[in-house]
DNA sequence: TTGCTAGTTGGAAGA
DNA sequence: CTCTTCCAACTAGCA
């Protein structure tokens, strides 16, 4: 009988963790650790809404542990340095972690890895945060890292369904007596301002609880979920979104990805009819797996330069526009209307992060997708590296999408889902009385109906930082020279 | 080699 | 209100 550690990154949850059981199989004692690494508390990397679901995550954790007359471990520091005395001080003989593919993850976790194994500690390390492993669908595809959806999905369909999750343990070794306390810390010990939750309660709560509880709501609906068309939601509904909205649980491992896609098959199964990849439910698990592979293959994903999959484009260093449209003051309602949303509540539909990434990008102010990367990186509930990196080069026509010329419009895009404007009234309150007719471009409205709004553009809000149409014929020139340059980063 | 086809999610105008 | 066409036109993957 041996003293083992699971150690929590992401995978929060008790369902479907095989790292879990693994370390808890014939264990005397059984340490669930998590360790808080400063690379991560920073402000300016993680926004204060992710690092609250964060806590939120573990404390959800750390109860359902206990249930299991366990509990979670916090440690804090550098994980190599924190692990190396923790596996020396509670004798531990064997480390279980789910695998994490992302760049900073597996620099770490090699060198953890190699660090426990001179100790003595056997290391165990399943594949459970994605339905597939990456390593198969290369190996499968002889080398060659699947360029388009399309190429994935054949792969995919080769390797077969993606494994059964697994079930929950019903018990667990005890942990060990141990020195300290090793609380979870507050949002103000990391050195977070812990605001009043701005947003009405928008915001999702953390935990596998709710990730589990969101998903099956969501499902309760079967034709609807049957009949899931991502292209076809809208993305000015918010109250509740079109869309699952289930990113952030996903992405720290609240809710298992395989339980996502088995729990759809049940579905499936019960209604019959229902919609196929890529626009499907299971569509948009495999939408993760493909940029996953290709994000875990790619040397620089994150980054034009040095990127092999990522052509080449001279962005300006536009520091003001930046600025503009990270703080939601273009002067085009729709983007900045999603720019609030996005900073109060941590979370966008699919399609308006489509809109902010084009306008930003090839469709307005020609600044580079890496810049609105970071801010989304650090903004968003549900950031995950390599679908941020994918989509951030999908919509700037830097990578696997090329129709340069669809161009969304800031003023066309969003009225054809909301005439009215609620979703617009909604997030900016100061054009809450702006006539529908004028509410997408208000520039455009009479100064007396300004002035009756409550609403003057250039004193109550922003004149709109480009002339669109002006714009987008000067990017898609540049797009198409560009493009005849050809370049791309290898 | 060459040629063909399909590709999650644009917009504007006109029938 | 829905459908088609034009806009100007890319490339991976396959036969």
């Amino acid at each position: 009988m041996t003293c083992t550690m699971l150690w929590f990154r992401k995978g929060l949850r008790m369902h479907d963790n095989p790292a879990l059981l693994a370390a808890a199989r014939d264990a005397a004692r059984l340490y669930p650790t998590f360790i808080v690494d400063p690379w991560f508390v920073n402000p300016e990397r993680v926004g204060v809404n992710r690092m609250r679901f964060l806590l939120e995550s573990l404390g959800e954790l750390d109860g359902n542990l206990r249930r299991l007359s366990s509990r979670l471990i916090v440690l804090r520091g550098n994980p190599q340095e924190v692990l190396e005395r923790a596996l020396s001080d509670w004798q531990i003989g064997r480390l279980c972690f789910e695998r994490d593919t992302e760049p900073y993850a597996c620099a770490r976790d090699e060198a953890i890895r190699s660090m426990a194994e001179r100790a003595g500690v056997q290391v165990i390390c399943p594949t459970a945060h994605t339905l597939y492993d990456p390593d198969e669908i290369i190996e499968l595809g002889r080398g060659k890292v699947p360029a388009s959806y399309g190429a994935f999905g054949r792969l995919a369909a080769k390797l077969g369904e993606p494994a059964a999750p697994v079930a929950a343990p019903s018990h667990l070794p005890p942990p060990g007596a141990l020195d300290a306390e090793y609380g979870i810390p507050t949002l103000a010990q990391l050195g977070y301002p812990d605001p009043e939750c701005p947003s009405g309660g928008m915001i999702p709560p953390g935990g596998e609880g709710e990730g589990l509880r969101r998903l099956h709501v969501y499902l309760s609906d079967r034709q609807r979920s049957a009949g899931f068309a991502k292209p076809d939601t809208d993305p000015t509904a918010f109250a509740p979104p079109s869309t699952t909205a289930l990113g952030a649980h996903l992405k720290f491992g609240c809710l298992s990805a395989r339980t996502f896609y088995a729990e759809v098959q049940k579905v499936y199964r019960e209604v019959g009819k229902h919609t196929e990849p890529p626009v499907s439910l299971t569509g948009q698990l495999l939408w993760r797996e493909f940029f996953y592979t290709v994000g875990y293959a790619t040397p620089n994903y994150d980054r034009m330069e040095g990127n092999p999959v990522c052509r080449q484009i001279p962005w300006d260093d536009n520091p003001e526009y930046l600025a503009a449209w990270s703080e939601a003051r273009t002067g085009f309602p729709w983007i900045d209307a999603a720019m609030t949303q996005l900073r109060v509540e941590g979370w966008l539909h699919h399609l308006s992060r489509h809109a902010v990434a084009c306008f930003l990008t090839r469709g307005d102010l020609w600044v580079s997708w890496e810049k609105g990367q970071a801010v989304f990186d650090r903004l968003l509930l549900d950031q995950d590296w390599s679908l941020n990196a994918s989509n951030w080069m999908w919509l700037s026509a830097s990578a696997f999408f090329n129709a340069y010329y669809r161009v969304y419009s800031p003023i066309s895009f969003a009225k054809k889902y909301d005439p009215e404007g609620h979703y617009v009234r909604r997030y900016l309150p100061k054009l809450a009385r702006v006539p529908a007719e004028f509410i997408y471009e208000p520039w455009r409205a009479p100064v007396p109906v300004q002035r009756q709004a409550g609403c003057v553009v250039g004193c109550d809000y922003p004149q709109p930082i480009v002339d669109h149409e002006q714009a987008k014929a000067r990017n898609l020139e540049r797009m198409r020279l560009a493009y005849a340059q050809n370049a791309r980063g290898d």
